[in-house]
DNA sequence: GTTTGCATGTAAACGGTTACATGATTGG
DNA sequence: CCAATCATGTAACCGTTTACATGCAAAC
């Protein structure tokens, strides 16, 4: 899914800026399984726009540049909708962490140790955030999905903590340094 | 995770072709975490080679390309190991289907099942695939790997399976067509 | 007789990130 | 006083994919 379709998505949910989107990815729980930079946030709902599925108002300010609320047009919806009829891209995932772990023996055991407790950590955060963020009130989507992480993220906390001895107890790393 | 790291560590583990490079990321259960086209993995070993990460000699062959049979060097291995020590960068994951998911809403009923369906079979599959691949040969830290894709595998398909009703339960999917 | 496997490589296109440019306001 | 929030945008760069070019051998 690029950043155009993203963009269309979020506006389904109602009109919002460039900003905006950008937040929604970070703050709303969205995070988990997209994310965009404002480098290509704005080319893209520009981009949007001369093709017709976006529309804009601009909303003057003083001392900081307008306001480009942007909204979706019938055009946009139903270009969006088709893109979730044909058939989807495979879920591409790409973990520094697990490709690290291949190689926990040529490391120092206890670099081995720091990789897995920040890992757990950091999906603990993550796990913590989709809790805080309650989707009760959102569409039946976002409830479905939100649990999806939290079954994820709780598998990954249960297989880490019940076998991290198994590549952490090992004699002798004499490899690293 | 970038491509020359992920060559270096496969050279880790023994000489390879540019070809058999990329076979071991489809075949050897590696293909859950990482993945790579001939159009990166050739060029990123040119590149390993003029810096001296890697070695090469060339295995005539009748009728067919020479083989080219990579070997990583001294300061390969330990360029490898010290990006290992550095801070790693965090996952990313991107899943069109969990996207799509957030949207059930705007499409019909069966179109949602359809993608249940789908994304179910493609699961059970990877976890096939990590089944037969058996790492009970190989390094601590692919049995280790493999635990854990199961473990997430499980995860997912026990979700799916108890869950989607939640997504596919609704009166009137008006919206799409 | 067509697909799959072996085997290497290049070039163009793509999608995206990072860094830069600008600048007032509010909260700690 | 400094950091964060609001707010938009551009340009250079980067890593990767896709498509192309070449071609035989074996399996189905």
């Amino acid at each position: 899914m690029d950043v155009r379709t993203i963009c269309l998505g979020i506006l389904t949910r109602g009109d919002a800026t460039g900003y905006e989107i950008k937040k929604l990815f970070e703050d709303d729980g969205y995070q988990h399984f997209v994310e965009a930079s404002f480098g290509s946030i704005y080319p893209a709902l520009q981009r949007l726009t001369e093709e017709g599925y976006v529309s804009v108002r601009s909303e003057a300010q003083e001392k900081r540049p307008d306001r480009k609320v942007y909204s979706i047009t019938p055009q946009g919806r139903s270009q969006f909708i088709a893109s979730l009829l044909k058939p989807l891209p495979e879920d591409r995932h790409r973990s520094p962490f697990v490709f690290a772990m291949l190689f926990a023996d040529l490391l120092p055991q206890s670099r081995v140790s720091g990789m897995v407790d920040a890992y757990i950590s950091q999906v603990e955060q993550k796990l913590a955030h989709l809790n805080q963020h309650d989707s009760a009130s959102k569409p039946e989507g976002d409830k479905f999905v939100s649990g999806f992480g939290r079954a994820v993220y709780v598998a990954i906390l249960d297989y880490l903590r019940s076998h991290r001895a198994e590549i952490e107890t090992r004699l002798a790393a004499e490899a690293a340094e």
